[in-house]
DNA sequence: GCAAAAGTGTTCCAGATACACCCATGT
DNA sequence: ACATGGGTGTATCTGGAACACTTTTGC
């Protein structure tokens, strides 16, 4: 089967910046690549957009083929479309980020054959194509929103410590915040909601747990 | 001539949202559309990406044939691919945004032999495709960029007055700003020189002259 | 009782807001 | 002299930043 263009046609992808949180690290998955170019690097998952296919809906199949994970936070990041990103012909890749709570990773354990990997953003390997700028936006509009939006609350399972909230935002902004300070502005957003149970975690005082007053929903603040 | 593929390409346009300031109201340029679909609608200028053309370098260049204007504030904005955005084939459009100081419009006269115009951004008329989505979007870009950012200079000639570059923010925001309060804040950015001159425009005193200090840069704030 | 994380308030400072009058010019 | 837009300062409020000790548990 072929299809033929008068002019010559793009191809289209996606690529998806998967993040989450794991042991107190912001991380992202990667694939391996089994084939030229780049044989071997390590590269973000994507790939060819459908015909018929709404870019996010190929962006939402791509994060499910890799992880399993459906139903977590989504955003179109930027659109990548240098002549020659790719050696083998002109393609344009239009880049998503994904946040995935980590009770939520490792629901499929892998995808197909392919080797995949969760990578700490602070110590990530050479990257195949232009992925490196890609990771590197993301993290950057991933850091941005954390200012003026609820986003990291994506981040968290179904019930979680302020601690824990903390130490999300500590993570992507690669920082330390004042207990007091970051509880006093947490609260004043009034997003998440105090249910009454504790978790007893080892020898000191359990934490109160809390849980995200509208689950998947991103609200701007200030 | 034709262009054969394995797989089914889409077609990816770039559709410019470009902005200015006339008669103290933010205004974008429209096409009226010689073709079907939606002839005879107005429409964002754009055109299709050659194939070994960048995706900036295909926005520059449908601006520049549109309005012959070059060197202006460009940013890419969103990238609309739902799979019906046009009746005829897969298209996907890369959409970006300008901002054109008004001693810069009329460069030249008209492109080719399109009908083409300025429309007020509160009284646009309905447009094709999904190009009153782009627009929406595009203006809250704007609206938001002006709260953390020195876009609006984009929009400043030479020379202006503190007044004009208030009206600007105005028009944009669609609300009035506080004289004293607009000209406090604008002054700590140090982003403007006073020139020294001064315009005389009517029966009152002159208005002081400014110009940017850094013009084609945008400078985050706060 | 001791180690370890959870929890809690006040003071201070900077930036935003509200607000009203004089100035320089042309007619 | 008067109409018109240009130009200026202060008081107040609010949100962010800095900062240290008590509580509850497991061992």
């Amino acid at each position: 089967m072929a299809y033929t263009y008068q002019y010559p046609h793009p191809a289209v992808t996606t690529d998806m910046v998967i993040f989450t949180i794991r042991g107190q690290q912001l991380e992202l998955l990667l694939v391996r690549r089994g084939g030229e170019p780049f044989m071997n690097s390590w590269a973000l998952p994507g790939g060819f957009v459908e015909i018929d296919e709404d870019l996010e809906a190929c962006a939402l199949r791509e994060l499910e083929e890799e992880t399993g994970i459906t139903g977590v936070y989504l955003e179109q990041l930027y659109t990548f479309g240098a002549p020659n990103r790719d050696p083998r012909e002109r393609v344009i890749s239009v880049a998503y980020y994904a946040l995935v709570p980590p009770d939520r990773i490792n629901i499929r354990a892998a995808s197909d054959a392919k080797e995949v990997a969760w990578f700490q953003v602070r110590n990530l390997p050479s990257l195949a194509f232009d992925h490196a700028n890609i990771v590197a936006m993301a993290h950057q509009r991933l850091t941005a929103k954390l200012n003026y939006s609820t986003i990291a609350l994506q981040f968290m399972p179904e019930n979680f410590s302020l601690s824990e909230l903390q130490q999300v935002y500590e993570s992507i902004l690669g920082d330390r915040l004042d207990k007091r300070n970051f509880r006093k502005r947490l609260m004043a957003l009034d997003c998440i909601r105090d249910t009454g149970m504790v978790r007893r975690n080892g020898n000191h005082r359990p934490a109160r747990l809390y849980s995200v007053k509208s689950p998947g929903t991103v609200e701007f603040i200030k």
